[in-house]
This record gives structure tokens, sequence and C-alpha cells, in this order.
DNA sequence: CGGCAGTGGTTACATTTGAAACCAATTTTA
DNA sequence: TAAAATTGGTTTCAAATGTAACCACTGCCG
């Protein structure tokens, strides 16, 4: 173990006595990292129809477009930075997007292997029409959560991912 | 808009008045489908390399012989039921499943397209095996959770799923 | 200076994934 | 009981994704 004491996390409360599983069997359907797999292929794959169908923008690509509609004068570096995406990931994004139009790049003078990023006017606008239909999902989604919940999800996912991280780095769980 | 009424929900109270962002702008890092993706692949490979690593299974076998374990006698098609994964890619773990005689085919004679599919020994060993290996996983994640958080999260996680269920089925917001 | 390690970014290749076509067995319906 | 429609499952093909090799440039150290 890396770092958790041996409780027992009982992960559900709802212990049915009679349709019982062997304490050893595992209950895929309880089992978090395959539950937020499910909810986030979900998620993803609606948007990302949504997205599609009306801009033609892949989920790397919109990624892309949201970072720069914030933060003007990015290298492909700083992305990979700011999305957690790869390095390849950004530059298929970025190449799908120059073909669009929606973002120009030019050359950093000082550093002639950097590229400066931007949203073309094109591109803005295309930002500007997607971010309310981005935030209408959010609301969406939060909308099925109560207050409590909605303000604890947002801590427990900084946990979480915290913890994952620590996977990623320190080597696994031995 | 399908079910949602107009309230904004502001997903964070760390508004911070200096460093504020336009209130059109999106802030992907917390844009929930976002992070829910980010935060399901971190987990995933994490596990996915503990698996191959050890037992040179792909996360969709594992989740083949993860029901097959506590539901001997499953047809493919009641695997696509009880895992969420589609046709293709159960026909594919099952087949690697075989190659490996993690599982065994038999054929259904009341209906001859059907076939019935099990643990072998060797398959139920390693199920044995790997059973208490997730679990640690799990454990490991949810120990980073406050004991109010862990009791959350599981009707949060049911409520957004029914969510984006809805989105999958009605078609999405319009 | 002149090499040489490190960085920004793209290309090439292998692997994974998904959609649709497909075959075979079964059920329906007329 | 013979089409026609459905269901179980596999195969085929295209698209998405990840890994590693790579090129061009920079910056450092001798």
């Amino acid at each position: 173990m890396t770092t958790t004491d041996n409780t027992k996390i009982d992960t559900t409360d709802f212990s049915d006595p009679i349709d019982a599983v062997r304490p050893d069997d595992l209950r895929l359907e309880k089992f978090l990292p395959y539950r937020l797999s499910v909810l986030s292929n979900r998620v993803s794959n609606a948007i990302a129809d949504a997205y599609s169908a009306r801009f033609d923008l892949t989920i790397p690509a919109w990624r892309v477009m949201a970072i720069l509609g914030r933060f003007p004068n990015l290298s492909a570096a700083d992305l990979v930075e700011q999305t957690a995406m790869d390095k390849v990931a950004i530059s298929r994004a970025v190449s799908i997007l120059i073909k669009n139009d929606y973002i120009t790049r030019s050359e950093d003078l000082a550093d002639r292997r950097r590229q400066v990023l931007n949203l073309s006017d094109l591109g803005r606008d295309v930002y500007e029409r997607i971010v309310p239909l981005a935030q209408q999902y959010e609301n969406d989604l939060m909308g099925s959560l109560s207050a409590d919940e909605r303000n604890q999800l947002d801590s427990i996912i900084e946990k979480l991912m915290a913890r994952a991280q620590d996977w990623a780095n320190r080597g696994l769980i031995d």
C-alpha cells in the first residue's frame, strides 16, 4: 500500500442480506474506477456529438480553443501544460484548427522553435457560440444534483485526482 | 433545454475577484465533463498498467472476468447488458480470454447461436488474485475522501449517470 | 567558437476503438 | 411452413490514440 491505512471501506450501505455476494467477489457496478469510466464516456460522447454536429469539432480541438479563448498567445507546449493532453494530441488538434481557420499560428522570433497560437476571428466567433452550449451541458448535469452534492463534488474530484496522480508518479500500489 | 430550469449554477465558490475571467469564458479546469474525463483516464490508465503488468489482461478483458466470476453461464449478450460495453468489445475480450485459457465457451444446445461462457479453473485462479488488487485500488481511492464525501459520492454518480443517460436517449440538449 | 544535452513540435508506425456489414440460427407472421 | 424480421456473434474497414523516433533550434559548457 502506498498511503492508505487498512480500514475496509464499504462503498455501499445498502447491503442486501439475501442476495449478498461472496465477500471476495467484486461488484463491478459499484467499483469506482469502472463507474467513473462509464460516466465519463457517456458524458463525453454526448457532448462530442453536439460539438461535432454543430461545428465539426473534435473534443481535443474544442479543448484547445477553450484554452486559447481565455489565454491568448500560448504555444503548443503551454497547451500541453494547461490541458493535460499530450504533445501529439495537441499537435493534431492544432493542425486541424488551422486547416479550419479557427486559429492562427505565428512564429516566435525570439525562439524560432516556438509557435504562438491564437483564435482567429472566425475561431473566436465559434468559441463564443460554443461556450454557452458547454455551460448548458454543465448546468444540466449539475442541475441533477442537490445543492449539498454540488458543493462536495468539487472537493471530491480534487481529492480523487490527486490520489490518482500519486499513483502515476510514485509508481503504482505494490 | 430539455429538463433544466434556467438557474445559473456556480460550480465554484472561490471566485477570485481580481483574477476573474470574463463571465462568458469557460474555465476548462472547472468544467465537469472535462474533469471527469481527466480523472477517469488517470485512474483507468494506472489500473490498466497494473493488470497488464501482472496478468497480461486488458481492462475490457478484466471486466468480462469480473462479471463471469460473479455470474457464471452468461452469454456474450448478457455481458453486453451487464457491462455497458458494446458487442464488439465483448467479442474481442472473449476471444482473447479464450486464447489465454481464462474462460471456456460451450454451445447452448437450446439455442445454437448462443455460447455459454465461464471462468476456467485457471481463470478463476487469476480472478481470485485480481479481486483483492482491485479492492486495494478502490480502497486507496476512497481513502482519500472524508466519510461524508464517500457517502455522497455514490448518489452523485448515480444522478449524473442518469442525466447523461437521458441525453443519449431523448437526443441531446437542443 | 564547437560540440552536445535539452526543448518545441511533427511524423511514422502500431494498437485500440467503433460502425457497419455480415453470417448463422431463431422467431414471427401471414 | 416459407418468407421476413430479429437476435447472437464475428469480421472488416476506417478513424482515433499512443509511443517512439525524429528534425530543427536553442542554450550550455568546455
